[in-house]
DNA sequence: CAAATAAGTCAGTATTGCTGACACAATAAC
DNA sequence: GTTATTGTGTCAGCAATACTGACTTATTTG
């Protein structure tokens, strides 16, 4: 058996560091804009993906919600109990399925989802114009990747929707 | 004033809406298998961040570590606190400044440590070798973009150690 | 009709943030 | 050398978000 050429283990390990690193950081300041506007609302970060996919998935149901999220439904059913009675999302029998709840940003819903979404376009549009389309690509590239292998149907048909 | 091109918003904001969504679920899957081995011993995500940045940064101080994670002293002595009484992380007087505690993992600390970063180094290795080294560069540049300006120095200062 | 599904609910627990207040030792400033 | 500042630690309480487990109701499906 003929020895491998030597993978550089240390080169390998600083890389990986710096996107774990990257990502925490990215992350951190992401969700910081609209976790300030979240609480002067009384609401939590919670609230912004419920508020997100709904409005991202109009007429998505409760379990669809779920599988995006990838919570309990014990736990999504606070924040999107609260929602609802704020008047934020709205909910109507389902035509085909009346068991289900087809799920709807009200307008009040829309124009609050347009705030926090205002805020993560700004930084991500900055980011995108200086790193230059090359760049954006092989983060969408890179990130993909990142998630589960048996997530990425589901994420491909959400991202391309 | 003339008119200005005409910039498709639309086509942006779907650009805008992918790095959002894929940074969400990257993020919610980068995190769950350190978390799973973390829920065994009985820690946290939070107690992960301490362990990797004591780890990457050995004989750092507590203000030290708080600057970095952006968290209050009081949720930050919660976990560190932990991970000192079961012998996972370990402190020395400052030689400087004896109001300092000097940082550190212990074996013990070191071993874990090289557990959770094992799973993310798998995931995040893949990714880079499915990608290629240009949609990584990508990946680090547009990262980078999205930390807030104020934090890119001490970021750059991390990364690069 | 029985089984499965979609949704909702109640109760309890754990983690991780936060604020505010206070204490102590060591260092720096005057 | 007294005073102010800094680094660290601690107590107490609060809030958001996630979990498990058990159970109900309405509706659809086989």
């Amino acid at each position: 058996m003929r020895k491998l050429p030597h993978t550089n283990l240390y080169l390998r390990e600083e890389e990986i560091r710096r996107g774990i690193e990257l990502l925490y950081f990215a992350y951190r300041d992401f969700t910081k804009d609209p976790d300030d506007i979240l609480a002067k609302a009384g609401f939590g970060r919670a609230h912004h993906r419920v508020l997100y996919f709904v409005g991202r998935n109009p007429g998505t149901t409760v379990s669809g919600l779920l599988s995006v999220l990838r919570i309990t439904k014990q736990s999504l059913s606070r924040v999107l109990g609260q929602l609802i009675e704020e008047g934020f999302i709205a909910q109507n029998t389902g035509l085909k399925d009346r068991r289900q709840r087809l799920l709807h940003l009200t307008p009040k819903g829309q124009e609050f989802e347009k705030q926090l979404f205002d805020t993560q376009r700004d930084r991500v549009a900055d980011a995108y114009k200086t790193a230059g389309p090359d760049a954006v690509a092989g983060f969408w590239e890179v990130l993909f990747h990142i998630v589960n292998e048996s997530e990425r149907a589901t994420v491909l048909h959400q991202i391309e929707k």
